[in-house]
DNA sequence: CTGATGACTATAG
DNA sequence: CCTATAGCCATCA
């Protein structure tokens, strides 16, 4: 898989994150198709371009915690787009039990499915 | 080729 | 909760 693919992968399994609801870097991965790949999916994100309409935000750690360091412009936005979607932030901590994006079943098929064709 | 980087993660103390 | 440590892995200089 090139970094084309694998980017594309990456921000189509971003995008399928539900208003309201969160994942981690390693989840995405996962339902990307590219496994051990917290880490690219953070490289990902910070590659996209302006004016991308991908629900970034949704992203966080596998802990719960937001990425950035607190304080910074990028994690004072990241509270704002949640807490503008109801995602309740803590001290930059979201309660994973609560609000982690549970994919149903038939998603999860779709997917896997999706990755034996490529 | 090599070593450094980082929007990561799991585990142990 | 925090720090340390060790994996992880595509990119980059």
């Amino acid at each position: 898989m090139n970094r084309a693919e694998r980017a594309r992968r990456i921000t189509a399994a971003v995008a399928d994150i539900p208003h309201g609801s969160v994942a981690s870097y390693g989840q995405v991965a996962e339902i990307a198709g590219v496994p051990r790949g917290a880490r690219q999916v953070g490289y990902v994100l910070r590659q996209l371009p302006d004016g991308h309409g991908l629900p970034w935000h949704r992203v966080i750690t596998a802990s719960g915690r937001i990425a950035f360091p607190e304080g910074s412009d990028a994690f004072r936005e990241q509270v704002r787009r949640l807490e503008a979607e109801d995602v309740r932030v803590r001290r930059g901590r979201v309660d994973m039990l609560e609000f982690r994006w549970q994919p149903d079943l038939d998603e999860l098929i779709w997917k896997r499915a999706m990755d034996e064709e490529d």
